[in-house]
DNA sequence: CGGGTTTGACCCGCGC
DNA sequence: GCGCGGGTCAAACCCG
């Protein structure tokens, strides 16, 4: 930091001075002193523009705290202006699956919980108390150093055997191969420890192909019913490198069919495509969020005392959807990012972990847009609830969604510097870590290419149009746009049988 | 023929 | 111990 670096410098620089009065010193010394009072002058340059850089981000994150601050209060009057509505029973059908232990923190973004009733007893306190809990996850995301995810600050030239690599310690049983006699307190740690790892993200997203575009080769090695869903849960694994131990899980919503709930798991360990990128780091953001959360003994009960509760969704609501259940053990938390909007608000208004982030905009028609899906005309058929689901596939529906869905997430992601900075904490928390870091996570990958050869997917367009607003450069500067994002994807022949 | 998908079998953890 | 359910494996199959 510019500090230390001044004072190195202006005792090098002292240093170099009394040498330079020494007596009887040759020309040559003459030089070096000559040399080095340069670089004492270059390096103070430096120093300068360091602290200049300094000064502007402090000021950047200082108006954009404010400007955040000037949003909440303004969510909080109108909430206050628009109150009690009497119209939620709608959604008073809705099938409550969930899994209570489960660490599911939601993002909800786009989404718009105007329904008063959206707004219990908690989630008030939260709000007469908004600024300083916002100060609190503020300084958390900002102030404290985040605990990030053990798959983000553990980085590093990933070997294919190292002990943080969800390899073993993710999905293979191998921890559960150790034999229980030498169990003990350690095993504890490690247990918590891939836990943290193990930290799953949820994507929530409107699309009418069999899985998202994340830009990322996938390829399924598994598919099964799972209990509750009559929709079939998909595995797939990342094939961009051999040893990748991401894996993912895909599963329509089943209360929404054209919802695909996606999560990811692991983290890549090579190179990624610009377009997988985004969508990796905002998952990892989001990761980290959670795990933030329960590094600090929240695990139980993610409240709002670890700063992550804005306080905008009902977090007791009995109208839930249902959630797949994406793990049988409660140490493995699930982040669930809702890019999902309704315009059957029942369907999307869900919060199923006492703590949410919501990051709601005021928009809340709000769909993927066209360019997640290259169209999937036999997804009509493949379901029952065909019905249901044609609304979304409308064309028209679609491609008019796609500006505000965009505008929407930028909106919200900007005008919340706690996940901007969470964001950017993992990122350089990734690129900090240095050019093996770089080549491990691959971020800043500049391929721009789209390795999705199956074409089936819809979304990262969604993050590359993030990366891409102005108001995110600054912490997604690493998130280059891709280079065209609507060429992300061409899609082959869909078979009937997929999703 | 190579790579991806399908699908039944298998393994493992968990709850009863 | 047993059954259930989630996750994975791998042989068979499909497709370009």
């Amino acid at each position: 930091m510019p500090n230390s670096n001044s004072t190195a410098a202006a005792a090098a620089e002292k240093k170099v001075e009394s040498f330079g009065y020494q007596e009887g010193h040759s020309e040559k010394e003459n030089d070096e002193l000559v040399n080095a009072k340069a670089e004492m002058s270059e390096v103070r340059e430096e120093n300068e523009r360091l602290k200049k850089t300094l000064e502007h981000m402090m000021k950047d994150y200082q108006s954009l705290q404010l400007r955040f601050f000037d949003i909440l209060r303004q969510e909080s009057h109108s909430k206050k202006a628009t109150n009690p509505s009497p119209t939620m029973s709608a959604s008073t059908s809705h099938i409550e699956i969930e899994e209570p232990h489960d660490q599911l923190l939601s993002l909800c973004l786009g989404r718009s919980p105007r329904d008063p009733k959206l707004i219990n007893d908690e989630s008030k306190l939260v709000q007469v108390d908004h600024h300083q809990e916002l100060k609190a996850s503020l300084t958390l995301g900002l102030g404290s150093k985040l605990q990030l995810p053990t798959e983000l600050v553990l980085s590093g030239p990933i070997p294919e055997n190292s002990s943080e690599e969800p390899k073993e310690s993710e999905v293979s049983p191998s921890s559960t191969k150790t034999p229980k006699t030498i169990r003990n307190e350690d095993d504890e740690a490690l247990q918590q420890a891939n836990a943290a790892k193990r930290a799953r993200v949820s994507v929530r997203a409107r699309c009418d192909t069999p899985t998202m575009n994340d830009g990322c080769q996938w390829r399924k090695y598994g598919q099964k019913i799972a209990k509750g869903n009559p929709c079939p849960r998909a595995y797939y694994r990342c094939t961009v490198a051999p040893a990748c131990p991401v894996r993912k899980q895909v599963q329509r919503c089943i209360e929404d069919m054209s919802i695909l709930i996606t999560t990811y798991e692991g983290t890549h360990n090579h190179p990624l495509p610009m377009t997988a990128t985004s969508m990796a780091s905002a998952t990892s953001a989001a990761a980290s969020m959670l795990l933030s959360g329960s590094s600090t003994s929240q695990l139980p009960g993610l409240g709002s005392s670890h700063g992550l509760d804005f306080g905008l969704l009902d977090n007791s609501r009995p109208q839930q959807l249902y959630m797949p259940k994406l793990s049988s053990s409660p140490l493995f938390p699930t982040v669930t990012l809702d890019l999902t909007s309704s315009p059957s608000s029942s369907t999307t208004q869900y919060c199923t972990f006492p703590s949410s982030l919501s990051f709601c905009s005021s928009e809340s028609n709000i769909n993927l847009p066209s360019s997640w899906g290259n169209g999937y005309p036999k997804f009509g058929t493949l379901h029952p609830f065909d019905k249901k689901n044609q609304q979304y596939f409308q064309p028209n529906h679609q491609a008019s969604s796609q500006v505000s869905l965009t505008e929407t997430l930028t909106k919200a992601i900007t005008s919340d510097p706690n996940f901007k900075s969470v964001i950017a904490a993992a990122l350089s928390s990734v690129v900090g870590g240095g050019a093996a870091n770089y080549e491990s996570q691959g971020i800043g990958e500049r391929l721009g290419q789209h390795l999705t050869p199956n074409g089936k997917g819809c979304a990262s367009s969604i993050f590359n149009s993030l990366s891409s607003s102005d108001s995110q450069k600054e912490n997604l500067m690493l998130l280059q746009p891709p280079p065209d994002s609507k060429s992300t994807t061409s899609t082959p022949a869909i078979r009937d049988k997929s999703l």
